[in-house]
DNA sequence: TATGAATGAGACTTCATTCAT
DNA sequence: TATGAATGAAGTCTCATTCAT
């Protein structure tokens, strides 16, 4: 029997590339760069991913897999809508907040060359049917429609993305912590679910 | 005579470019791409830029510039906040919202080649100034911090952009209209300006 | 038992190898190709061939000598030199053409990797000693020279393969079995022998 | 104004080209090689042709091309059939002969990159047609069908290639010029032209 | 100033062969 | 013996930039 594929050298590529393509952009890293950054020859590349593009493609789909994933497991345990409201803004939230690199893929490259829209729009509907209950009795949403419901959502949602990523790349002050501290506020005082 | 001849083909090669560069990426589009779509020859993009980095920097930078010099100009006229509200609302963010691929280049390859975290600091606080002497009697905004105004500001604006960018490339039936008039709401709610 | 199965474990490697080889070339068919059509680890190949090259020599190698060995126990029993051309015309050139993929090899990629040029030799000297006594008595080659004899053999032998091979490769109307009526109609012209 | 394209350049390519895949075969050369061999950087094989397929597609297309043509053109000035076989026979056969590469690439790897086979015909055609007024009266092809004529064609053309290029290559004793004797004797024999 | 051919570094990818298992 | 992951040299091709014209 010869040598089974390793998950961990997988991985180690899966990773290296990920920080490469968050720091320098996916066209200007090279295949090159990323096999020497993970100490392995530039061959081994190839014999986990058919190329450079599934490279991209299995770090974007992967990591919003397990990402996905967590937050629906998470979820299954919760009843009350106020404290799956807390569960996103407490732990998956932050989860990924802290994963800059991941972000940065999600909002640049990524786009074009992985359905992400598809996914945003999957995570804009699950926690649009968290709110929804809530979003009804709130009284500051009263002429809240459907569809500044659905715009409210991706506002919130891209922006905490990207004004986190710029926050990190542009060396503002402005933390993560800022950021969620803000949505809370927004939250209770749209909602009127505190955290 | 000659030189307006001149700067309509500088024009022209912005003008290819940006389209080019948001279509399909700064990596993928050669300088030979943006010349046979501008319909010149190669050496005339190294006539008007020193290279390719020169020609995306130039496309943000003069964007931006054109963008915040129409925006003070138009300020500059008007006294009331309200009214200075209503400006972004009702033209400033409308024009914008119409130049998606100077959004796509802004929010994907731009950062890196340009220096916008400076340029969204730079309309953050332009914005912030604007808003601060309604804030400060806003009753929603009474437990607002400073911290949490700029947070807010970058949420909002990166979270326009990169939702109405979104809702274009995923076909989504989300408008930049909806997107605005989500904003229109969430302003007349916190800061009670109706536009 | 064991060596029967390796061998035609062998066997089925030649035989893949030869339809991929003339299908697609030698440069353009690689040995993991080979295993995959065959269903067998790449391993496999290297443990009955030493590489790619001996392989394709392996594939000419046997193939000629089956064709010859089975031409020469055929001749053997007979005596009569018209016998013997009936059974060139009957039996070996219709076996021989009927296998495109080895003529195609032998050929196009075959020269280069292996001796085709003594093998053809072989085969026309053998040819060329069935039809002396006959063409010394035939009137119509009395003015040819053994040279001219020499370049009559290579011109119909090679000329037959090359002509089943185009007419396949090109889709045309002409069939073996018409190339093979042409020869005869020739040989019985010149040498006075039906078939 | 820039430099044209170099007509210079461009053939000394093509010859290159055409003799190193002749002699090493299409796979085996690549286009570093033909570069090297023909003093020029890589970069400048693909300012002249797209891709090394274009490349030897070029030189048969462009070879057989200039060599029909120049058959047709000596063609229109003849109007004896028997003077047109003799042209075919002291001028086009020996010159085509006398291009051993081109011969082999047209026998071996050019089969794939280009439609050789209708070229093939074509000539076929224009032979046939030249034949037809003398083969009808030969007495020797008064039992020769249309499907023997064309059978017989393919049969000496591409047979006389076939034998010439393996007789260079294997260093046999046989010539171009012992083959066309061979041929025609052949004519003389079965169409009754002398030459 | 205008042009576009020239250049060669470097990108992505393939693949024959080896060898740990 | 059997396997197929591992390897890195080498292949094809692209491209930003230069510079002869």
């Amino acid at each position: 029997m010869a040598r089974a594929l390793s998950g961990e050298k997988r991985q180690a590529i899966i990773e290296t590339a990920k920080r490469l393509f968050a720091e320098g952009g996916f066209g200007a890293t090279s295949v090159a760069d990323i096999a020497r950054a993970a100490e392995l020859p530039v061959g081994s590349i190839y014999t986990y991913f058919s190329g450079k593009e599934e490279l991209i493609r299995s770090i974007v789909d992967e990591g919003w897999a397990e990402l996905h994933g967590r937050l629906e497991d998470s979820l299954a345990g919760i009843e009350s809508p106020e404290d799956k409201i807390r569960l996103l803004l407490d732990t998956f939230l932050p989860e990924l907040l802290g994963d800059l690199d991941f972000i940065t893929i999600l909002l640049s490259e990524g786009i074009g060359f992985t359905r992400i829209e598809e996914k945003t729009q999957e995570l804009s509907a699950l926690i649009s049917s968290i709110m929804a209950p809530i979003a009804r009795d709130a009284p500051s949403l009263r002429n809240f429609s459907a569809t500044d419901m659905e715009a409210a959502l991706l506002v919130y949602f891209l922006g905490v993305l990207a004004a986190v990523r710029i926050s990190k790349s542009a060396n503002l002050s402005l933390t993560p912590a800022d950021v969620l501290a803000f949505l809370r506020l927004t939250i209770q005082n749209g909602l009127g679910v505190a955290t």
